[in-house]
DNA sequence: TAGTTCAACTTGTATATACAACTTAGCATA
DNA sequence: TATGCTAAGTTGTATATACAAGTTGAACTA
């Protein structure tokens, strides 16, 4: 039982997951009731139970006793990680994650991103292009920055592997990161490659993370904004300067 | 038992929490077992495992398998949070601010967001739908629930003077934010306050507001994704679960 | 008709049990 | 010494069972 989409109460849960994307059952609909999940899945009531338990703490289901479980209308709490690992994301969706390395390599800090890398001119970072597939789907383009200081083997990693978030989270665990959103218009090469409509605009998030004091990485991500449903979860604690 | 307080697994986690709070087991030590818990606390392990995984999920302990339960370090809490307000943003920017108010009456609770708002069925909650404007052109729709407790007054407010967000910062300082970002399809009435085109997506900021430990306020903020360059700004801080 | 009771269904709490999966320390062996 | 294995302890998953508590609608009664 390696694999967790193996686990009874997973396949409850997707179970239901995928009935409310289907659209069997609507928002405010009642989801079946947990002895009739004890029917139709074959598990214990208890596992039953436990499904429906996590996906009302992730804001996907309401429950009121004596009454049912309800299909929530939006969510309140992503169930989402803070950082999204993009891979995770899709497989949970249960289809197939793969990439495409544009770019790695080694090449002198841009100017204007000297100052936050604490780097003098000329000095080395290392610079990645990617594209994010689902069903062998564009769905992101990410192009990072990485401090050499923070990850020195970033140019062997294999990132069909593991992807570069889950790489430098791993090297260098996060302590801050901030983040830009942003919707503007696609450049012909992201219209190109996410296969965009003419003015069709891209969803741009800035990231810039750090472990401890040092910046470990600055990276943009971009996504179509009309058809993909984008969701990101932040806790804010210190500042949010705000449109 | 309708004390909560009086149900096991509440038994359990307070005693938990109590034993963190005096100092008994420190950052990173191991709390008693399920098993241990059994014994001292004279409950099922069911029961001992129920009061972990949540305090776990609350992000107060952290569980490895195998090794054991461990206290969690604690979270940083800084008390100052800024959210800058949308008329000191368009005025920052010499254009003129004004606002359209839609709707502001007090109604049931609607079924799905009782449970955060702690309210039972029935009972009343503020409601607001507002219209952002620059220049007397529309940039944003603000749609609000206010939690009465928190703001009793909201109704008599005159938010011509004060957007509904001050308002709310001086009645009930904001201790935590939480947003989600999503881009989506605009609806009709969106469509035709924004002024928008055919198939134009919108910028979605869900805000929820808390002060102390009472949910504030839950706010829709809707933008035009593609004429208007909207950035927002997130600082967050993570928490490791592993250490 | 209006109000009450009750049966059937729902979720909520609690226990007992079994086995799987993982970690660690100590022991046995090469 | 170094390596590998095992036993004990831990969390993770799953089931079966029981009763409590809240909701609803239908049958019953005044």
């Amino acid at each position: 039982m390696t694999d967790p989409n193996t686990r009874r109460y997973m396949v409850v849960k997707n179970f239901i997951k995928q009935g409310i994307e289907d659209g069997s059952w609507a928002e405010h609909k009642r989801v079946p009731s947990e002895n009739e999940l004890v029917e139709t899945c074959g598990v214990s009531r208890m596992t039953a139970r436990r499904a429906l338990d996590e996906l009302t703490e992730e804001g996907i289901l309401y429950r009121a006793q004596g009454r049912g479980t309800f299909v929530a209308p939006k969510k309140l709490h992503s169930p989402m990680l803070e950082i999204r690992n993009i891979a995770d994301e899709v497989k949970q969706r249960g289809n197939e994650y793969s990439n495409e390395l544009i770019l790695l390599q080694k090449e002198h800090c841009p100017i204007h991103l000297l100052h936050y890398f604490d780097l003098e001119e000329g000095e080395d970072i290392f610079h990645s292009i990617m594209v994010h597939k689902e069903n062998n789907k564009p769905i992101q383009i990410e192009q990072r920055y990485v401090n050499p200081k923070a990850a020195p083997d970033y140019l062997k990693q294999n990132f069909n592997e593991m992807t570069p978030n889950v790489y430098l989270s791993e090297v260098a665990p996060l302590t801050q990161a901030e983040h830009q959103i942003e919707a503007k218009e696609a450049d012909p090469f992201m219209r190109v490659t996410l296969k965009l409509q003419e003015h069709e605009p891209v969803l741009s998030i800035d990231r810039t993370t750090w472990s401890k004091d040092l910046l470990v990485s600055y990276c943009q991500l971009f996504h179509p904004a009309s058809r993909f449903k984008l969701t990101g979860r932040f806790t804010t604690e210190h500042q949010l300067t705000e449109l």
